[in-house]
DNA sequence: TTGCGTCATCTGGTCATACAATATGAGTAA
DNA sequence: TTACTCATATTGTATGACCAGATGACGCAA
């Protein structure tokens, strides 16, 4: 998925954005110059010179005009930037990063939830609950997967609020990204729906109170199914 | 400030950028060819396809061979990339934009404290009592942003989150370019230095629940002050 | 009139090459 | 040892060229 370099410049950029990610280039050090990825990778300098402007834009390097190209601080880096949340995925060890997603999720999710109570439009509500009815419908764990995070987006973008609503979107594809990476979707708990039709009659109800409070639970829930996941996983493995 | 275009491509990035946000450019629009931009700008084409390459990256067109590049979403936007969120300062009506802000700070901020509280390195406890000292030393309000900041970006780093961390770290850049902006610094009441006490207090306790509570009175008092601003502002005006 | 196929044109993707300008570091002179 | 000079390396910019595929106008045939 999301592997369909569609010209030589992404190509690269790929590459290049994992190389750093990954450490293989650590923070601060120069970056190769041009002429030698120019030779290293057999494309023209042109070339070369767009992909180091998207990992500019990206917050992964900086270039000084005659110096070079040197790899910049991690706090720099755009992490909520699609790519480079790909990469960290495919770099980082999967608890770690699972664990700082769900750990983002519960600080932001449960006020979003409430904030959505309270400045949600009909047809966000409407949106709401055909997400939730979509979750009560499908049959396997899989086909719960889209619909359910189509439920948490509708719900921040519900907030009204751009950031909060870019913040949902770029998690969830994250999250989403994660799971279909390793094919290991999460157990899920017979309780799920209920709790998700918890959260998604609060707002709609919009009784904000209740809606933080419910998908605070849903959350501990929902990150108790994936190290769950992940337990399995390891016994499965000695 | 940041307006220090080192080349050419970053002040075209720069116009372009804030043309497309500002809604000269549609959403779903075709944006000129590059051969029309290069003559409006008196640039190369290298130059424009780098432009367009970090445009890209931000998430603001998409560009397809033969076609032409067309203007995203706005739900594709990077909102928390630094410049964008820039372009947007100064596109959006400056009281929404303070509005989101807080609304966003709101809902994450009290759960970040909390998780700071649990945690925090030594380093970070640290940092955070001297960001809040440096607060009490201040004898202007303008020399009491730069310390507020540090204060808020200590205790989000202190999270331990990368994710957390890189919002509150964009937000407040954010925050502190649109003052900058306005010239407008916030009225600060008495009783936010005590808050503040309060907030470090609890996390220096490692008091999860208590830094959540101070914090959410400190961000409702914070957002007082901007409003008072903001009204007094417009009364002088009428 | 309507439908279809053809083709010139537009557009982005890529490359090779050249020159400009300056930070850097090695080498040289005081 | 210190200060200066200068070749080198590296990015910034421009030009011109060619390719391939999407598009839309045009003309032909039904």
């Amino acid at each position: 998925m999301s592997l369909k370099p569609r010209n030589l410049t992404e190509q690269l950029v790929e590459t290049l954005g994992l190389r750093i990610i990954s450490g293989d280039y650590p923070v601060g050090d120069r970056l190769p110059s041009e002429q030698y990825f120019g030779e290293e990778f057999d494309v023209s300098r042109p070339i070369l010179r767009e992909v180091t402007k998207v990992l500019m834009a990206k917050g992964l390097v900086e270039s000084r005009s005659r110096v070079g190209t040197t790899v910049r601080a991690r706090e720099n880096w755009s992490m909520l930037d699609p790519d480079v949340l790909r990469w960290t995925i495919q770099s980082l060890p999967e608890q770690d990063f699972i664990d700082s997603l769900f750990d983002t999720r519960m600080v932001y999710e449960p006020g979003a939830a409430a904030l959505a109570a309270r400045n949600a439009s009909e047809e966000d509500l409407v949106r709401i609950r055909s997400a939730y009815e979509a979750m009560e419908e499908a049959d396997t764990t899989s086909d719960l997967m889209d619909p359910d995070l189509e439920f948490h987006q509708a719900i921040v973008d519900a907030t009204q609020n751009p950031f909060l609503a870019h913040i949902g979107r770029t998690l969830y594809n994250a999250l989403k990204y994660s799971i279909e990476l390793t094919s290991r979707h999460p157990h899920t708990h017979d309780l799920s729906l209920p709790r998700h039709k918890a959260v998604c009659d609060a707002i709609l109800k919009r009784d904000s109170a209740e809606a933080a409070r419910t998908m605070q639970i849903l959350l501990e829930e929902s990150r108790r199914d994936f190290v769950h996941v992940a337990g399995i996983d390891e016994t499965d493995h000695q």
